[in-house]
RNA sequence: GGGCCCGUAGCUUAGCUAGGUGGAGCGCACGGCUGAUAACCGUGAGGCCCUGAGUUCGAAUCUCAGCGGGCCCA
């Protein structure tokens, strides 16, 4: 049987109670279970990164996946949805170094790449296991028990395999390329992982020895000094116009420098020169013919033996100098030129930050130290123009926050710059949530698509699975774990990470020994295979037939250069398909003030404090229903509590009938909705209507992606329909007791509603539904699903709509809106009754629905009599006023006008109405003679009854008449004194259904004798079997109180009768 | 500097696809209701719809240029 509800709304109460519940009875499993053999639905889980700590962001995630997942399984679905964790990479290295209290690498070498891989893997599982904690507290239901983690085997073989279609499709390729480099953890970080930030750094001009032209110099600027050991070429512009001025300094000398044109004042300022002169002007392509001398030769041998010359490039841009210093082994775009001019990659910097020995003098010293050297140098030498500080975003590790350096190192690359054009056409036929998200801004990032490089220098990572012969340099990939056992011989189990992977040697055609690579995988290559990996392909090919490509992944919109892109390139390589089918963007979450959370502003929110207070489905209604799930998500805590308060309604408007249901011994499986059919009312019909437009509302919402549409039509549902009007109308059916078809009737429509609201917001706040669940259905149908979430969602039963009586509904409650607010002008409180309500209809929909809701609209307005008038006429009771026109009479009457005005206002507005529609004019008599008004010189107003309000709805004007009546003043007092008697029952705390014993004494013989009309009515509604009404009665009792009703002073005593 | 998105009441937002007098909720003020009661309802005040130009008879809505915020890139 169903229970009473006792309690008030406990999020954290009922959240434990359902959580242990479905580990009891281990309701996940059961659920996917059931959908077995349903319409596939394969999800890819984005891998959070094991930080340890969720915060809002990734709860927001996983929140919206958990909702989409519940509303999938409810319509039928079978569901793959195994949670992905990222354990790779720098930031738990960093972490562990951190722990272990290492600087660098070589901390690392001498403590044993080893025991610095356990404590990586101990460390990534542990905090794996705290936030699946922390996911499970919001509610969000995914496969925790087999993850896909990025650490195991079957997952680094998906990776394998991965590289091994690269290699065949001759894809993968090593080179020497310029890199994102960390010195601090000594290796290549992806342009991902570098965080720019402002830094203040030299910012200096130098001045560059033209050969075989005396005193001349092509001037560069630089905020990396310590390249210019590095110096290799200077590139200009090839429509740029370039000068040779003859400079003069302030001592008189004479220096001749190569600037562009518009930039020769900046550059003489810069250099505090005194004068200067215009040589000769020249295209840039002119300057290429020059070579000239580097400026540190005698520090660094190399520079002296190379040839250093002027290129032309397109980057160069009009500032500073307008020419640019080129280090191809230090800069990107420096780089491709030397590529294309043949000259060579000069890199004398190593992974650690320091100057090798191809340096000269500067080798050892650490390029951080070398900016103020080189300065110091390149004055000594007369070579620097100018010395000065800039403040600029340069890019820094976002683990160690350690500036980066570009550095020309050897990397791996997958060529996805040539599959472009194929990623493009595969985008097309993904469906993307928003639809820009696909169209614009990934296909904008695909536009401009780079070769990958996916390797690392690193130790916590996916090994490379690249095995180069020493001997004859052969390159063998090795594609799976079987593949390398076989190869090498070895028949147990084998580690597949560093450094145990490492040992093992492979044999080479050439009799030579092929060795692995030191290289690991950057970890967006991980992540970027997952939709194979989560299906153990290629280690098992059944399931990757069945399921992939996914039917649906969702993740934050900074994934649209990240993971989006990421998981298609590798898709592209390996199968030449887009991995998913359909994508939905995410916003990003940002406090109260519109800023992103973020650690150093202080104002991040964490999921677990928000649980503490509000409960998980507070804040999964919140973050629904907030904004667009692609748009920004302010975290607003006034919209949290707003959320958590109206889930509090759902609460109270689902456990107010249980009482009586229980009083009642209703049996929903003894009442069938067939058998109380004949008995429903309009207003019963109307909520079960509402009901079914509500599961369309929501199914709409679901099948756009639009979640937070579907919370709004939830949220409404039960704020509007439920709580502040079905259950307001049926409240009197609920307190008779005999056993009546019309009460019956609403508590079955009552339980049907309920039940298919549990159902409705079960994906999205499926702890409380969970819990209505199990008291309105579980209890009464034994055999029913173990857990709401394994009910069917509701099909939309089109016998029970009816949009007609939804219309007329709504008009009728903006009637009921407006008649209180006409109650309220003429100061007649709802307890009151009126005689009657008029309406003037603004159309026949209008009347219609007052007629066909007759009742609803009597009893919710407490009225006596309903009135229609003729669609938009008036009301034939209403007067009117004639309100003379000063400005329309004034010039016509002259020195009469005062006269006419008053006799205006005097004369009987309705004739003098009635005379100007019909003849266009009226004779009024004034002192001494007669005049005649025109319609421009008067204005008529309506003018209300006495003691009658009006206010405007949507159905038309109303008119409230609250004229009293011997009758109606009896019951507004029986009302006053009825309200009284249950304000102390409920303060005695007595049961609904105890009798009283009560004496009330009322000090006034004309309203004792109003309230005596009803003696046996307050009585009945108070549920007193001993009730004495006088003007001088003994009161004392159980509770005793004076009350002041309308300035009458009453004194009532109640007591509880014992039986 | 570039691409995409967002900007409406003190706060959170609907309306923008398809141009026709801007709707809610929270908060505030006042009133009401009372067997959902630490709940609920009504009324009121509160808007240069970010700014400016354009298209149009008419722009919150369409176009362009700014400004501010977010994501990404350079």
């Amino acid at each position: 049987m169903i229970e009473e509800i006792t309690n008030k709304y406990d999020p954290q109460n009922i959240e434990k109670k359902v959580h242990d519940f479905w580990t009891e009875v281990d309701a996940y499993s059961k659920v996917r279970e059931h959908r077995k053999g349903g319409k596939r639905f394969f999800f890819v889980d984005g891998p959070p990164y094991t930080t340890g700590n969720i915060h809002l962001g990734t709860a927001w995630n996983k929140i919206i996946k958990d909702s989409i997942l519940r509303y999938r399984s409810m319509t039928g679905h079978d569901i793959v949805d195994r949670a992905g964790w990222d354990m790779h990479g720098l930031p738990i290295e960093v972490k562990v170094e951190g722990v272990l209290g290492f600087t660098s690498k070589k901390d690392i070498e001498r403590y044993g790449v080893g025991n610095f891989i356990e404590k990586c893997k101990e460390f990534a599982l542990t905090q794996k296991d705290d936030m699946t904690g922390q996911f499970q507290m919001l509610g969000a239901w995914l496969d925790w028990k087999d993850p896909y983690m990025t650490l195991r085997d079957e997952y680094i073989e998906a990776a394998w395999w991965t590289l091994k279609q690269a290699q065949e499709k001759a894809l993968l390729e090593q080179g020497k390329r310029v890199v994102n480099w960390c010195p601090r953890c000594e290796t290549a970080i992806a342009d991902s992982e570098v965080e720019y930030e402002e830094r203040k750094d030299p910012s200096i001009f130098v001045k560059f020895k033209i050969k075989d032209e005396e005193n001349t110099f092509i001037v560069i600027w630089t905020t990396t000094p310590w390249t210019i050991p590095s110096n290799v070429a200077v590139a200009v512009h090839p429509s740029f116009e370039y000068s040779k001025v003859k400079a003069i300094t302030s001592e008189g000398k004479e220096e001749i420098l190569i600037v562009a044109s518009e930039l020769v004042e900046n550059v003489l300022r810069k250099g505090r020169y005194k004068d200067y002169e215009v040589l000769d002007t020249m295209l840039g392509e002119y300057l290429t013919s020059l070579s000239y001398e580097s400026p540190l030769a005698d520090m660094v041998p190399i520079q002296g033996e190379m040839k250093h010359n002027i290129f032309l490039a397109d980057f160069v841009t009009a500032e500073n100098t307008g020419c640019v210093h080129i280090a191809p082994g230090h800069g990107i775009d420096d780089f491709e030129v030397g590529k294309k001019h043949g000259i060579p990659i000069f890199c004398p910097v190593g992974p650690d930050g320091r100057y090798t020995e191809d340096a000269g003098e500067y080798a050892g010293m650490h390029i951080r130290e070398a900016n103020k050297v080189v300065i110091e140098d390149l004055i000594e030498r007369g070579n620097l123009l100018s010395d000065g500080t800039i403040e600029h975003r340069y890019g820094h590790c976002w683990r160690c926050k350690t500036p980066i350096i570009y550095l020309a190192t050897e990397q791996w690359f997958i060529k996805i710059g040539e599959l472009k054009d194929q990623m493009l056409s595969e985008i097309a036929q993904v469906k993307w949530y928003p639809e820009w998200a696909g169209s614009s801004r990934f296909r904008d990032w695909i536009e401009g698509a780079r070769d990958w490089c996916v390797s690392r220098q690193r130790y916590w990572g996916i090994p490379i699975p690249v095995w180069q012969c020493n001997s004859c340099d052969r390159m063998h990939v090795i594609g799976t774990r079987e593949e390398l056992q076989e190869m090498s011989g070895i028949t147990g189990d084998i580690e597949l990470h560093r450094p145990y992977v490492d040992e093992i040697l492979l044999d080479c055609e050439c009799g030579g020994k092929m060795k692995r690579v030191e290289d690991v995988f950057d970890v967006w290559f991980d992540s970027a295979v997952a939709s194979w990996a989560t299906l153990r392909f290629p280690h098992e090919k059944e399931d990757f037939e069945k399921w992939w490509p996914a039917d649906f992944i969702t993740e934050g919109q900074d994934q649209t250069r990240g993971w989006f892109y990421s998981q298609l390139g590798a898709s592209m390589v390996a199968f030449g398909k887009a991995p998913y089918k359909s994508v939905l963007m995410h916003g990003f979450t940002l406090d109260g003030e519109g800023r992103k959370m973020s650690k150093s502003l202080g104002n991040v929110v964490a999921p677990i404090d928000v649980i503490e207070e509000f409960g998980a489905d507070s804040l999964r209604c919140f973050v629904l229903s907030s904004s667009a799930p692609w748009d920004d998500l302010k975290f607003a805590t006034g919209e949290l509590k707003n959320i958590h308060r109206t889930l509090n309604i759902l609460w109270n408007v689902y456990r107010f009938p249980l009482p009586y249901m229980v009083l009642d011994e209703f049996d929903p499986s003894q009442v069938s909705f067939e058998s109380v059919k004949p008995h429903l009312r309009k207003e019963d019909r109307w909520i079960l209507s509402r009901a079914q437009s509500l599961v369309a509302d929501v199914d709409e919402a679901m099948d756009k992606c639009t979640l937070h549409r579907a919370l709004r039509a939830i949220n409404e549902f039960v704020l509007e329909d439920l709580s502040r009007w079905y259950i307001q109308l049926i409240r009197p059916r609920t307190w008779v007791e005999a056993d009546d078809p019309d009460k019956l009737a609403v508590y079955r429509v009552l339980y049907d509603v309920f039940v298919l609201t549990a159902k409705v917001t079960a994906p999205f706040m499926p702890h409380l539904a969970e819990e209505m669940y199990q008291n309105l259905v579980r209890k009464v149908y034994p055999d029913s699903p173990v857990t709401i979430h394994m009910t069917d969602w509701p099909q939309i039963d089109e016998d029970l709509v009816n949009k007609e009586l939804e219309v007329h509904m709504d008009m009728v409650r903006s009637i009921v809106e407006a008649a209180s607010n006409a109650r309220q002008k003429v100061g007649r409180k709802l307890r009151w009754p009126v005689s009657r309500i008029v309406l003037t209809p603004v159309n026949q929909e209008a009347a219609d629905a007052v007629t066909n809701l007759r009742s609803v609209l009597m009893d919710q307005t407490n009225s006596r009599d309903i009135v229609l008038t003729g669609i938009n006429e008036s009301w034939d009771e209403l007067g009117f006023e004639a309100n003379p026109d000063p400005g329309a009479i004034g010039p016509v009457f002259k020195g009469d006008a005062g006269k006419v005005i008053s006799a205006v206002k005097q004369t009987d507005a309705i004739q003098l109405k009635k005379a100007l529609a019909l003849e266009d004019q009226f004779e009024l008599e004034i002192p001494g003679g007669t005049v005649t008004i025109k319609p421009e010189m008067v204005n008529f107003t309506e003018t209300l009854p006495e003691m009658v309000a009006s206010a405007q709805s949507s159905a038309g004007i109303i008119y409230v008449d609250a004229n009293l009546t011997r009758d109606i003043e009896s019951e507004g007092f029986a009302r006053e004194v009825i309200r009284r008697v249950q304000d102390m029952r409920k303060e005695l705390d007595l049961a609904v259904d105890d009798n009283i014993k009560s004496h009330i004494q009322i000090n006034d013989e004309r309203v004792l004798d109003l309230v005596l009309d009803r003696e046996q009515f307050i009585a009945k509604e108070t549920r007193a079997s001993i009730q004495i009404l006088s003007l001088d009665v003994d009161t004392s009792g159980s509770l005793e109180k004076d009350w002041d009703v309308e300035g009458i002073s009453m004194t009532v005593g109640i007591s509880k009768m014992e039986n």
